[in-house]
DNA sequence: AATGAATGAGAGTTCATTCAT
DNA sequence: GATGAATGAACTCTCATTCAT
């Protein structure tokens, strides 16, 4: 009886364990939903905990405020796409790695462009805590430093070259928030043309 | 007399103009300085005139809302830069248009820094709607456009390519959110020297 | 020139006391049609002065609020058609008295209907205050005192008496609210067979 | 166990039903209190909360805003009222009908002064639309109508006819707002006695 | 006398947050 | 753990009134 009840008591803890999950599953999907129509700061908890079908009272059981949610949203949200690139990018050879990142990058951002429209329109009061585009700058400072270390890139502000290119991709989400063409695959090709060849020499005369 | 009471009239009614146009500059630089270190949506209308010194009541004889204001500012703030920039660009011979529009945009950005950090802070809400940047955008787009009936640029996108080097100027911008150097004049031989030569082919290899 | 200037002096005045005269004309037909349309409530100050074309101060000049405009239009537009009601109905022989001031106050009535909907709508605040009804209340009662005195009404409760029939009066006016017909004849006339014959001794039983 | 924890949920369901309603009691209690003294547009929602000791922000749980609560009030308080004298209305013979809704509207309507003082003071916005007198009118035009299809009140416009009588109750009841007497007996007393046999032939002569 | 820009008290309303159940 | 009624601070906006011109 002992054992049966520590049994019900583990199972117990168990289901209540995966209903807390579940609820808290509910909220951000829910919050997803509220802010991709409503934006982060007409949206009101009384509508996420009512699109979730949850009591606005368990909200405060799963996050400590609207910010919290937010925040989470975009970050769990963010982090798989954050992990596969870099596992992705890192199993390519070196010349390989920057377009991989570009490309990777193109591909779930468009997979997944709802959450990239509420981070990059919501995200203002918190530029600079964007993680999606601190993790690219991150991503492609790295990628400059090795080269430069092997006597690349000699005139080239590293920090500055890895915003510009994040700048670029950047665009490029923005583009899809209101055109679905083209696809990530072709706006990959674009941004990596420009960066291979740069533009005709008729259109960027050399100063002196 | 009548002349003399006419021009009484006329004077007085200048001066009125004077007062009231006197006192809506007053509200636009205390918008300025409010949303700057508040935000959009931090600020409220009774901070607003707090700082201007003047009723609140007299807010609204002005602007109608807390939005209006805040388009006001950013739209009279960025339309003489934006008439600049086009007279000087034009001026330009065709070749040294692009990297002048580059030059001069970054030139007057970092001067009202303060100005580009309210609007690219706040225009989440907005975006799309965001002016400045659809300036850019039109103003690299026609270049472009000129080179492509030109037989240049063949491969490219257009409407695409002006994003990304809207892009990679805005990044510029918003690296002045932080930092105050590299002044414009090194920012945009930056952005100018990735869009001359690209990068290293180690570092993109050609796909094929 | 002594005379002269004197003559000046008063011609002058007189100019300055018609152009005041003829402002607060302005403003309370103005105050009539912006009460007609708004209620008194919606209806807001500078609404009135705008209808008026005249400054927002000015209206201060003439009525100290918007209760004193709203008392004064009432007030001054019945004036006339109390004093045209009492003249009349006096010249009447006594048994002609009553349905002369129902006629007349009909009449009246149907000319002015916007100044009585005025009156009537937004005078709950003043209920009591309100002075067509006075007026009329006082009239008749009057008239049913001199019956009484004669050995008439035995059984009536003469101030009731007279809020009785001044309630049918009202209810004849606030019908025109919504219909033009009948017209104030038939109206008297309606009131008058009422009170001649009452309801036939079917639908009232005698209570004993 | 379990029909136990669905009994306590049902319970605990009922019990805060209970105490939402109670609330709502609570402000229409309140208003009307507040709306007695002050007057529709005088009161405002804070004065109602307070009165009613709750926070302001739970005046808007229960009601949209001030008019719904109005029109709430009134439309419950009369609402009884209304159903009563139909009903026992209808109980009585035809010819005791007319005098009938007479004396219980007055009865009624003694006992709640102040509501229908609140009713009609505040009522000239929407007017017309003031429930308690469209009943009346209804109901007299009902018993006017059957009258007349058996052939008697020929000469009379039934719908004016109900119009007299309602204005004659209604003044009855305003009556009321100034002086506790007569009662409510009294009142229909004389109220029938003047629709009886109208007023004395000296009064009011034949035209002709 | 006339003006209308300025004022600020005060109204309605929302909503993040709490807490008794 | 979940609930949702209750809360009240904080906000936007209106408008009667003043006063320098």
């Amino acid at each position: 009886m002992n054992s049966n009840s520590e049994m019900d008591k583990a199972e117990n803890q168990g289901r209540i364990a995966r209903k807390r999950a579940r609820t808290r599953i509910d909220l951000l999907a829910a919050a997803r939903k509220v802010f991709a129509v409503r934006g982060y700061h007409e949206a009101s908890i009384a509508e996420i905990t009512q699109a979730a079908d949850i009591g606005v009272g368990t909200f405060y059981l799963h996050f400590r405020d609207k910010d919290e949610i937010f925040t989470t949203l975009i970050e769990e949200g963010l982090r798989e796409i954050r992990e596969q690139v870099t596992v992705l990018a890192l199993e390519q050879p070196h010349e390989r790695r920057l377009s991989a990142v570009i490309r990777l990058t193109f591909h779930y951002a468009y997979a997944q462009r709802d959450l990239f429209r509420i981070a990059l329109t919501n995200s203002g009061q918190f530029i600079g805590k964007f993680r999606a585009q601190i993790a690219l700058v991150d991503g492609f400072t790295q990628i400059f430093e090795t080269a430069q270390q092997q006597g690349q890139l000699a005139d080239y502000n590293i920090s500055l070259l890895a915003r510009f290119v994040t700048g670029m991709v950047m665009q490029g989400i923005v583009w899809w928030f209101e055109h679905d063409e083209p696809g990530p695959e072709e706006m990959a090709k674009q941004v990596t043309l420009l960066l291979q060849h740069g533009l005709p020499a008729h259109l960027l005369v050399e100063d002196n």
